[in-house]
RNA sequence: GGCUGGGUGGCAGAGUGGUUAUGCAGCGGCCUGCAAAGCCGUGUACGCCGGUUCGAUUCCGACCCUAGCCUCCA
């Protein structure tokens, strides 16, 4: 009934109340578009999908921005690196990105505001900043002056003191503060840059959110959402820049942030090797089976990614796929598919995913164990309602079975046609030669299984 | 060093002050021509040491180990 989500700006589960249940808010930190997303992107993807989705079924208007963030010194590397101007880089990477998570079943959000096309509000919130004394220009920088802002360090749990001690980066001469951080900086020449009062230049990263969720959602909004590295320093900084700049409204009222995903219990990084790109796991592997794969783990803990992951989340997808085949005898009208209590309280609670997918296996085994009509009935349209959030289970089951013939693989007719072969020695005794068959679809990688329905077949 | 998290059965991974998580793998059985799929049954799991309690894996404290952040980063 109710939801709960855990609060990282308190460090408690709490009940969701939006400000206003007729428009309810939420902001993901989005892509930076200069290479192919990993699949720790994908699963930050992910969990704002989900929770979009749990959002959606409690209130009748949710509005969901995550940004692609178009304008950024690792894109003007990019762009320098091949010779071309950045719309070529940023373009390219914004359809790649596209493309891959709507492979793991992620909604498009209804708002994806680019960086680009709202420097002009930047410079506006810039300028009142800079009005109100929270911000100063200083060698064509202007910069946010992080004492000014008591409250800072909330959300990270750190106090000034700690952050100026740790400041050991080399501090730039022009800061007032050794914490300060940039709103704006000057372009030379050969980089992308805006005219300004400042001269021409380009936005501080933190600065572009700020300014777009400002502008799409307003000065406070429920949700943020982001990658549990984002906390210090990008949130912390929209937090002081938003709120500075909008008489001390808190930016967002509840604070979401998602764990990593690790290999080897190590996080990714292109130093040590080890980044897994969503579109090379794409080629071995099923979209479905890789988001089964993100959401078999509670999204603010780690998640450690190895190939028995992946394997042990196609083999769930497939027992419920093949729960759903056994049941394909069944035809629900749209206002029967509705999730069980026990499913909506298991995502209610903090998206608590592993929960919900359990439910959704004892679901499937009470499907395949029962005889009775409106049993089998009422688990078709909960493992169906609790797939559709879950953006999962929503093929067609011999479909799903069958999979997608790869590259190399045999193709369905020649399979068809093999199991053919064999369903005709056996009707014929022929024992010997149904074997051979079986084991030469074996080899192919495919699996045979008799039923009272017939021979299916599928994919391993 | 500072700040966040985490340590659960062979593996992955929920959860709980005393009663089955779930899945995969294993074992026994049913079904099957044999398999597979499915069903039934099956495993004395909660890092270590103290404390609170009638009782702690679950609460409290210390310790050990581990991940992340403190610099671009989902």
């Amino acid at each position: 009934m109710a939801l709960e989500i855990y609060n990282s700006l308190t460090r408690r589960k709490e009940l969701f109340v939006p400000a206003d249940p007729a428009r309810v808010t939420m902001y993901a930190c989005g892509p930076t578009v200069y290479n192919p997303p990993h699949i720790g992107n994908a699963r930050a993807a992910v969990v704002y999908d989900l929770l979009y989705r749990v959002l959606k079924r409690h209130y009748p208007n949710v509005v969901y921005a995550r940004n692609i963030t178009d304008v950024d010194d690792k894109i003007n590397a990019a762009a320098a690196s091949e010779g071309v101007e950045i719309g070529v880089i940023t373009d390219r990477y914004t359809a790649v990105y596209h493309a891959d998570v709507e492979a793991l079943g992620t909604l498009p959000p209804p708002i994806e505001p680019r960086a680009t096309t709202h420097i002009a509000g930047m410079i506006a919130m810039i300028e009142t900043l800079i009005a109100a004394g929270h911000a100063y220009a200083a060698a064509g920088h202007v910069l946010f002056n992080v004492p000014s802002y008591a409250a800072y360090g909330a959300l990270s749990g750190r106090s000034q003191d700690e952050m100026i001690a740790g400041a050991r980066v080399e501090v730039a001469p022009y800061k007032r503060d050794p914490a300060d951080f940039v709103l704006w900086k000057p372009s030379p020449p050969e980089l992308p840059g805006w005219d300004s009062p400042w001269g021409r230049g380009r936005p501080g990263w933190h600065m572009e959110c700020s300014a777009m969720i400002e502008h799409h959602l307003g000065q406070t909004i429920d949700i943020h959402g982001g990658g549990n590295d984002l906390k210090f320093p990008h949130h912390e900084n929209e937090i002081a820049q938003s709120a500075c700049a909008h008489g001390g409204a808190a930016l967002a009222r509840y604070w979401v942030h998602n764990g990593f995903v690790q290999i080897d219990s190590t996080k990714m990084s292109k130093s040590i090797g080890n980044v897994l790109l969503v579109r090379e796991l794409l080629k071995s592997h099923n979209g479905e089976t890789l988001r089964m794969a993100l959401i078999r783990a509670k999204y603010r803990e780690p998640l450690n990614w190895s190939d028995e992951l992946v394997e042990q989340a196609k083999s769930q997808l497939d027992r419920m796929y093949g729960t759903l085949e056994r049941l394909a005898d069944i035809t629900l009208e749209a206002h029967e598919i509705k999730a069980s209590a026990a499913f909506n309280a298991a995502m209610d609670d903090d998206l608590n995913t592993p929960k919900a997918v359990s439910v959704l296996m004892e679901t499937v085994t009470l499907a395949n164990r029962s005889e009775d009509l409106a049993e089998r009935r009422r688990c078709k349209a909960e493992l169906l309602a609790g797939g559709r959030e879950l953006g999962i289970l929503q093929q067609d089951p011999v479909a799903w079975a069958k999979g997608s013939a790869d590259s190399e693989g045999t193709d369905d007719a020649a399979i068809d046609a093999l199991v053919a072969e064999r369903v005709a020695a056996r009707a014929a005794k022929d024992f010997k030669r149904a074997d051979e068959v079986r084991d030469q679809l074996l080899a192919l990688g495919i699996q045979i299984m008799d039923g009272a329905n017939g021979t299916q077949w599928r994919r391993a």
